[in-house]
DNA sequence: CTGTTAGCGCTTTCAC
DNA sequence: GTGAAAGCGCTAACAG
């Protein structure tokens, strides 16, 4: 005569906030502004509603909450792939400034695809949430419009920019490619190639290109060869640029710079496997200064970017915003450029070798 | 005469789903219905509804429609790390079946810190979530009772276990650390040493290192040093982890485990720097089968884990048991072991030099 | 310090 | 096919 087993587990009927008002004896309003943590309850009262609601396994539902406060705690970060330690590495950084603000992150990965941003930002603005974190600065027209609509407080990251949505903390990738540049031509390279992904997989990784094109514009040079073929800033993809490049392009560049530090990993493994001795035959270069460098017996020559600092000061703008503080509206970042042992001084040691 | 501009951005007023029901003329209802795309609604209603509602910038309440029909389409995921590039795989695989089932994940890290996970557990209780995402099976009491008494749908990822809270999906870790040790073994291996983080910071780990030692204890051997000084498993801990043990370990071990492939790659690299040949003088062993093996000249022999898969299984399996079906409850999925060109066979090789 | 009254913006239910 | 009424579980605003 019993019925059968549900489907799947019993699911108790969680307490809500009046059952607890109604085992401690008190007003629902008693109980809500303990759960909150707000004054106006006496201490006699305030620690009896306690005891009932740990007894009664009572958690204020978060959704009735932000209805009826017309605010949430959530912050949506939009990032374009978790595969870039980059990326990683700026969440981690957040991380503690929004837990400590009682703020929680919903973090979606874009896969650098405008509409997929575009429609996560729909998606995102359905909750009321607290803020919003956008990854670089190229966005559809109709999420810059929403976000603008909203009136959410709206952050970009990881790209500079002079007009952003709201706000923005990033570094200016056309400078880092430049003064990455004029180092490389200082060094006395004339022959650059570059290694990175498919053109609509990375804007910003395109103005750092820019910025390099420019500075061996300037000594009458120019980046000879492209090879742009990964999907994903890999190992493997620099290690298939390479060969691309190095099978494709006579005569043999005298440097190749990559989208970031693993590219260029894979980038040296390929050059060693032929024979080619970095720096002596062919310079290498990255960006990021990711943390395989610390290990490398070549460190690799690179444009180091403050991606932790970057998180944490972004996550700190936001939330003196949410509270209403009048903030910073834009940071450019410093990178700093690492000359390490995958290039050396053409000039000095064309005569010397090792 | 008119007030100072506001403190933030303007803030228009969001349309509601009266104004759209005003606007076109309408019940309530019958925007409700054609917003959530239920039938019942006329097609001439409907398309004058879809373009009102597209004029005046209406987006449904999430938060509302959550309080109301008491659901939500939110995935809360714990991790402990995205440093690890096991995680944001796993995440990766999981993206795209969430994302097709008009579900939307909440990724937190827990930093292999239970009261972290329990406390997040909590606050995302609050929200109602569809269904919930843990990384391994080590949890609080308190977590899992939480779990349990909430009906939530509860999957746990990464490790396998008999007697999960909920579900479960992952590769059992004991038996891939014995396998591995069947198989160094068999290649002659005797000495083996340890390079893994602190205890507490990878319990799934500890597993794969007791059934290591089981191997090796089967032909009378054991673990002769270990190394767990890290915090993170990173291409730098691996390099410490194997400076310690080469300097205060002897005779030198015959071969270093290593708690995942980069940590072997740190490990690796030490080694040469020490002037010690791999796999000729030492044998190098990582974990996962990471994508930086690509490239390596000399690949790491590592057992490799199936993330994405069980990423998309993970997710699938979740979804199907949120839409009512009856799913598989603990799936153990197969790791395999990858014999690369850092060990070698020390029978066959002891008299014949390369 | 305590409680009452009105909603928050939507969906469920049930009439028509 | 359509809409009115009654909440979802909580908090703001106010009155005692």
């Amino acid at each position: 005569m019993p019925v059968e087993a549900p489907p799947n587990r019993p699911a108790k009927i969680p307490a809500k906030i009046e059952d607890v008002a109604r085992a401690a004896g008190v007003s629902i309003m008693s109980v809500s502004r303990v759960m909150r943590g707000v004054e106006g309850v006496s201490p006699a009262k305030r620690t009896e509603i306690r005891r009932i609601a740990r007894k009664l396994g009572y958690t204020p539902s978060s959704v009735a909450g932000s209805l009826a406060a017309a605010n949430s705690t959530l912050i949506g970060i939009s990032i374009p792939t978790l595969f870039e330690a980059v990326f990683a590495e700026i969440l981690d950084g957040m991380r503690g400034i929004f837990n400590k603000a009682g703020l929680q992150a919903i973090v979606e990965t874009t896969d650098y695809v405008e509409s997929f941003e575009e429609k996560w930002v729909q998606r995102m603005i359905a909750w009321h949430p607290a803020g919003v974190i956008l990854s670089g600065v190229f966005h559809s027209k109709t999420t810059e419009e929403r976000l603008r609509n909203s009136g959410i407080p709206t952050l970009e990251i990881w790209d500079y920019t002079d007009t952003p949505i709201d706000m923005c903390i990033g570094v200016d990738h056309f400078s880092a490619g430049y003064e990455m540049g004029l180092h490389l031509v200082r060094l006395g390279y004339r022959h650059p190639a570059y290694v990175g992904v498919k053109l609509n997989k990375d804007p910003r990784a395109e103005d750092r290109v820019a910025g390099l094109s420019k500075a061996f514009a300037e000594v009458g040079s120019r980046i000879h060869a492209n090879s742009r073929l990964a999907d994903t800033a890999s190992f493997e993809g620099g290690m298939k640029g390479t060969i691309d490049i190095l099978n494709n392009t006579a005569p043999t560049p005298d440097v190749i710079c990559f989208l970031n530090d693993h590219m260029a990993f894979g980038g040296t493994m390929e050059c060693e496997r032929r024979g080619l001795s970095v720096p002596d035959d062919i310079g290498i270069v990255g960006f990021n200064g990711l943390n395989i460098n610390e290990v490398l017996s070549k460190r690799i020559t690179t444009s180091v970017t403050p991606r932790t600092l970057m998180g944490a000061t972004a996550a700190r703008m936001l939330v003196a915003r949410i509270y209403g503080a009048r903030t910073e509206e834009k940071i450019r970042m410093p990178v700093e450029i690492f000359d390490g042992d995958t290039t050396k001084d053409r000039m000095k040691t064309r005569d010397s070798n090792t």
